[in-house]
DNA sequence: CATTGATCTGAACGCTGGTTCAGTTAATAT
DNA sequence: ATATTAACTGAACCAGCGTTCAGATCAATG
């Protein structure tokens, strides 16, 4: 053997990846092209294809692993069996683990159109997994009386949908800080969710 | 002259932009063809360009369009003075105006970068004005004491967000009907904006 | 130093894209 | 009947696409 396997392919690999997310977020899938992300590497177009079959597989990891990193790590929080602190300790988790990572949160919710169907289904399963999640985390605080919400599959679409939103303007370095932001969302989830008395 | 101005084109016209705004939203802007389009409305790909200057004259009519509508028919509302009714009769006219346009509603949010920048900034200060009202609207009932919010700008951004939203999962034909569908984001936006006594 | 094989280049392949335009069609006016 | 012209066709143009691959490169090995 000679030049140990990866001596560049540890470092043009991931390079390939990240041009291509922010490549993605930036001009849309369709709309980049492979000689695009090359160039963004330092490197042919031919050489992508030393790391990734294509580019629809190139756009699928991105997005399996997105969505793969958001639910392993919500299984590895501690999640309080209060109703009440479970919200906010939700709210919490949701808006750093997105605000963390604005363009695979932006491609994982444009781009999904543009998999095949069969990547798109695998997709689909993580994401209806995480929806049930805020479902049963509803159904249980209504249940105890703690959570007075309209409709409880209503409301889970609501608080994700004004929760992921926030990476549409929120920035790093605006008006708010990061954890002014947590606390405002977590007082307003709570009177959404019609919670009285602060826990 | 012979043949009416317009005796096909009145027809033709009219499903141009209909055949490309579902095509752009089931594909996305930058996978559909003219040839694509074209080809639903029953014609060969260069008599399109008898109705429009291009590919992307077609995805900024629709958007200005769109978003001209919107904020003409909020012009035309009649807007109760007290804050709580006129939350509520907001949330009925947005949730109303966008569950009957899904297609644009999506392209709207979706294909913003696939505008010149010269469109974009037509189409973002549009979007602005209406983003304002909404501000103006929760400003308005804080001061009057009928709202009770952790931040006015947040707020502004998370109803917005929570309402548009619907359009991702709501069927005409689904569980809910548009008039329980609006009964229930009533109540939702209430409780968020922390109103007490139902007015 | 010669060998090896992971890594990358550069050119090519077949195809499809938006757009253009000379020419055809057909409905109306005279 | 003939002239007029809006509406459309069909073919072409060129640029660019994703992908392939034979060969060049070169750091580590023996």
């Amino acid at each position: 053997m000679a030049r140990k396997t990866g001596s560049h392919s540890e470092i043009t690999g991931p390079k390939i990846k990240q041009a291509a997310l922010e490549l993605f977020a930036r001009h849309g899938f369709a709309a980049v092209t492979m000689r695009q992300i090359a160039a963004r590497v330092g490197v042919q177009a031919g050489a992508i294809y030393n790391y990734t079959p294509g580019k629809q597989a190139l756009l699928f990891d991105l997005l399996r692993g997105h969505m793969a990193d958001l639910l392993a790590r919500w299984a590895a929080e501690q999640v309080p069996h209060d109703p009440v602190a479970a919200l906010d300790h939700f709210v919490a988790f949701h808006l750093d683990f997105h605000i963390q990572r604005p363009d695979l949160v932006f491609i994982s919710y444009m781009e999904l159109r543009n998999l095949t169907e069969e990547n798109f289904k695998e997709i689909e399963e993580m994401r209806r997994r995480y929806e049930k999640i805020v479902y049963d985390m509803i159904r249980k605080g209504v249940l105890s009386g703690d959570f007075q919400v309209p409709d409880a599959k209503i409301t889970s679409f609501a608080l994700i949908a004004m929760l992921t939103g926030v990476v549409d303007w929120f920035r790093e370095d605006g008006r708010l800080s990061s954890t002014e932001l947590t606390r405002h969302y977590c007082a307003l989830a709570r009177q959404t969710f019609g919670v009285n008395a602060p826990a």
